[in-house]
DNA sequence: TCAGAAAGATCAGTGCACCGATGAAACGAA
DNA sequence: TTCGTTTCATCGGTGCACTGATCTTTCTGA
């Protein structure tokens, strides 16, 4: 009986915590938009014209899992895709005007739901939360692979 | 311009701590088991001759999701089901000696990983973002149906 | 005892997430 | 200018995760 207590395990609770959250989303912002989709749009609010890949980058999906959420946002009419007359290999991607409009809306819902999803935790403790979060994941994000480092001589 | 920093939604690093996990995993682990399918095989270790549904609660996966993870382990020869003949819906699963062995060499790699996953933090941050992680992680499955509370005059 | 409710499992459908391989366009150096 | 490399996108394959519907077995109460 060498048995462990997973409740000890970091990526265990990571993975009953994005569940979750999974689960406040669908009930508390959108069952039709996803937190991931959600995310895309964001990125292009932010940022539009911007190509495939660098979507990904911003969001933190790999470029099988972008293509597949990018073309649910299209099929939905909240995005447009042009291919680059500067360059033939990229597609530019923007909002539609319906995309602008959920994305604003979904961005009051957010908020509300974040709110409840932090309210176990008071103020000072949701700040550490966050920063362990990102430091955790930074770090392994780190990791990935040993890309030659800025500023190292060459 | 109505955009918001990704970096400021918890869920959105909820998400990208898993994705760190799961690379690491990968990486130090194992390419062969994930972690959900230790999780079961642990499951099974500490508490042999559950059924399928049982073991999703321990885990944390729905009902779908376990009979796929269970399908996999048996396919490899990890799992053992066989029917309850004391009820004849349920199957009971336990470890084959080879699932026994794959779980033992696991666990060492399993503990090694998590240092490094963890290493970013001081030890007292690492119990802060255990206890964090799982007390939002618990409020939020707390809100899954209201089901009445244990205790609730009938 | 026997009909309806409950419980365990399966199936179909959708969506996220990763990897390796492939194809097409662009770039760069010989 | 042309050939090899890099870059963006796609495709195929695997695995996790959730819901709603269905099927079988068991349990329970009239």
């Amino acid at each position: 009986m060498a048995a462990v207590d997973l409740a000890t395990h970091p990526g265990h609770l990571a993975r009953r915590l994005q569940q979750a959250h999974h689960l406040l989303w669908t009930t508390m912002v959108s069952e039709e938009i996803t937190s991931p989709q959600f995310a895309v749009l964001n990125a292009l609010v932010a940022e539009p014209g911007l190509d495939q890949r660098t979507v990904g980058e911003r969001v933190g999906l790999d470029r099988s899992t972008v293509a597949e959420v990018i073309a649910r946002l299209i099929r939905r009419g909240l995005l447009d895709k042009v291919r680059d007359p500067q360059d033939g290999r990229r597609f530019l991607l923007r909002l539609t005007d319906d995309g602008v409009r959920t994305h604003r809306g979904l961005t009051v819902r957010t908020a509300r739901m974040n709110q409840i999803f932090l309210a176990p935790l008071d103020a000072d403790e949701r700040a550490v939360f966050m920063d362990l979060m990102r430091r955790v994941a930074d770090a392994a994000e780190g990791l990935r692979d040993p890309r030659p480092a800025l500023g190292v001589p060459h």
